[in-house]
DNA sequence: TTTTGTATAATATCATTGTAAAATACAATG
DNA sequence: CATTGTATTTTACAATGATATTATACAAAA
């Protein structure tokens, strides 16, 4: 059963970009029957048109997309009927070493120091595996490499003071963002959180995935960091993304707030949209030490 | 001539490490005739004896460590009497590369995309150190690995928008470090810089270095960020050193504010000793505001 | 003329082995 | 008993060649 198609098993770069593309058509919200373009999308994410192939026949594989000779691929549905979740292509094994990892290390299976060599024997994967997932790590200020050898894990969000620090620290940035000569309305980027918030408000009922939601509280706030107009803003805001999206992993839920949340977010919306700056940045410092006072609930 | 000892010659990490001893010896403002504890410097600085060893060594070699058999090494002179500048251990190898990677960069001889191939070629190095190179580069946001192949250079603070938004960001955080609820001000570390400021604005009319200038500067502003208590301050704090250290590199000077500038940093520590947090926020918001107006000059 | 299809060139990864350096354990010293 | 001195173990780096994947150039199709 099946088809005998030649069957090359997918590098993690198609595996990443699949999931982007899902992504990208699910932001942009395509229409079904639309014409995804290898150059243009590989223009986009910054890679040749190869990856972007392989990637677009693993889409075809899941039905994502329909291939058609000589005029490439196109979606069998609009972007609207697709959940990130449901279709989870896989994940890539550079994801899949990543979170093994931060789920050690919050679970408290991987101590402050460890060695290139006991990481290797442990997960049994390769040596550049290992490092690029220990690069990103880095990066997202997880892990730094020690002097001499060996890899240094710093203390995350896992704490509770950590976590106090973060609020803090967001409570600081996020609404001076809003404040900044340099801010600029993005009237389209808004219109667009604003109807995903809505429609993330019509199902709070039903029960929806916590990584739905916390992207989309996620690139609130990433977007807001945009309007500043400040690049550290930015990095600053991504990089708590970051480091939160790590207790999500573990499940962690605030189910009685979504509503609440949503229409914060869109009352801070509102305000922006008036040009009332300062009321707006109120309101998200509000939103903020809100947030900063819950507990959260580990299910670990 | 010279003597016979055997002559390995030192390790990246040992130069590193020799350098890092002296700047802790200047910082601690070490008596003369001192007992540099190997285990102690091992600690210390996360390392094994072993390369502490081999950076004392090196140190002896240069006059600035005196050892005795069974007894281990003592300082020659005191903390004071010594300039980070003056007695430059040499680079390591991995500092030679990250400084002419930068410095190429910023003269505008690396692309936005360059592959790993291409910059080994370029540098005659070896892959790990390259790689090593570009993770740091990673860590410091001036560099990140591409989809695919190649590295991609981000717009760092060579560019006069992005050190506008420097200065914006470092206005919005530093100040309110210091209004936060875990704020403690820590009287030894703030009568040390006190006394290296001091001695800075004594020797102003000598020519001075801009490097032992920038460090004092840099370490003020660190030490604010420690004592507001929150981890995300002082990692921001630390990023924005770094990348500003890219621009001292190529030698920018601003000789007349260093008189100023001390005399700011000086009066910021006294409010704090009061006890008037407000005020010393304000403070330091005026003294960034000033240097963010200042221009810059390039000698490239 | 734009886009896909296909071939070729460039690039990075993987696996292996030898070697240098750092981590560690333990003896020696005062 | 704390610290240095020294030997041993562990670790990471370096170099190489084989392989798989990505980048690129050019042909084919509409």
């Amino acid at each position: 059963m099946g088809n005998m198609t030649k069957n090359k098993k997918p590098t993690d770069l198609q595996i990443n970009l699949a999931n982007q593309i899902v992504e990208l058509v699910i932001k942009k919200g395509m229409p079904a029957d639309s014409h995804l373009k290898e150059s243009e999308l590989a223009a986009h994410f910054g890679v040749s048109r190869s990856p972007i192939r392989g990637a677009l026949k693993l889409l075809q594989k899941r039905k994502i997309v329909a291939a058609r000779p000589n005029h490439g691929f196109f979606l069998t549905q609009a972007g609207k009927a697709l959940s990130l979740d449901t279709l989870k292509l896989g994940q890539s094994g550079d994801e899949k070493l990543y979170e093994k990892i931060v789920y050690d290390r919050v679970m408290g299976r991987v101590g402050d120091l460890e060695t290139e060599a006991d990481l290797l024997r442990r997960y049994k994967t390769t040596r550049s595996q290992l490092n690029r997932t220990l690069t990103r790590l880095s990066r997202e200020g997880i892990v730094e490499r020690s002097q001499g050898y060996g890899w240094r894990f710093l203390p995350a969000l896992d704490s509770e003071p950590a976590r106090d620090e973060s609020y803090a620290f967001r409570i600081v940035v996020e609404p001076a963002g809003l404040m900044e000569p340099t801010f600029s309305f993005n009237q389209k980027s808004a219109q667009h959180a604003r109807l995903r918030h809505q429609q993330l408000m019509k199902n709070a009922d039903k029960k929806l995935s916590a990584s739905d939601m916390f992207e989309i509280n996620a690139d609130f706030h990433e977007m807001l960091a945009e309007f500043s107009g400040n690049r550290f803003i930015l990095q600053a805001v991504q990089q708590q993304n970051r480091l939160r999206r790590l207790l999500e992993y573990h499940g962690f839920h605030e189910p009685g707030r979504i509503r609440t949340s949503c229409r914060e977010h869109l009352e801070i919306l509102d305000a922006l949209e008036r040009g009332e700056n300062e009321w707006a940045a109120n309101l998200l410092k509000r939103h903020l030490s809100v947030a900063s006072d819950m507990k959260i609930v580990f299910n670990g």
